[in-house]
DNA sequence: GCCAACGTTGGC
DNA sequence: GCCAACGTTGGC
């Protein structure tokens, strides 16, 4: 599994509904790239929303292409994501951070909480 | 190679 | 709007 994080107010789960499908570009950071690269076609990935009014992860996406060259620039990674999901609850980023010292323990999201691109165990 | 300055992310 | 975290830049 992966965690993919977007505002919403720039691409929200609800876009990704709509489109089917959709390239995940824009990321500029040599970590989430590595991860982008790892992605393996049929891989889940978990939607987060960000810098919004309900944070957390709100459906889930699947790998439908495996990583290749941004258009936009032949350094950095995309991939295609497929839409899969829209919980009808979301789980947000307090509960999450319910099982900080527990089940999530070493989840990326609470060490490195700016990375848009992180693997979940 | 170090580190200060600065920019961005993202929660609050 | 503030600020912590953290990545990048550039002088030395």
């Amino acid at each position: 599994f992966w965690l993919i994080k977007s505002e919403p107010a720039d691409y929200s789960i609800a876009a990704l509904r709509v489109e089917g499908r959709t390239v995940w570009d824009g990321v500029r950071n040599p970590t989430a790239r590595k991860h982008l690269r790892a992605m393996q076609v049929g891989d889940q990935c978990l939607f987060y929303h960000s810098s919004c009014k309900q944070i957390g992860v709100v459906g889930l996406a699947t790998v439908c292409r495996a990583h290749y060259a941004d258009p936009a620039d032949q350094a950095w990674a995309v991939v295609d994501v497929e839409y899969q999901d829209t919980y009808r609850q979301i789980i947000s980023l307090d509960a999450l951070k319910q099982h900080r010292d527990g089940a999530l323990a070493g989840m990326a999201l609470f060490k490195m909480s700016r990375l848009s691109v992180q693997p979940v165990s």
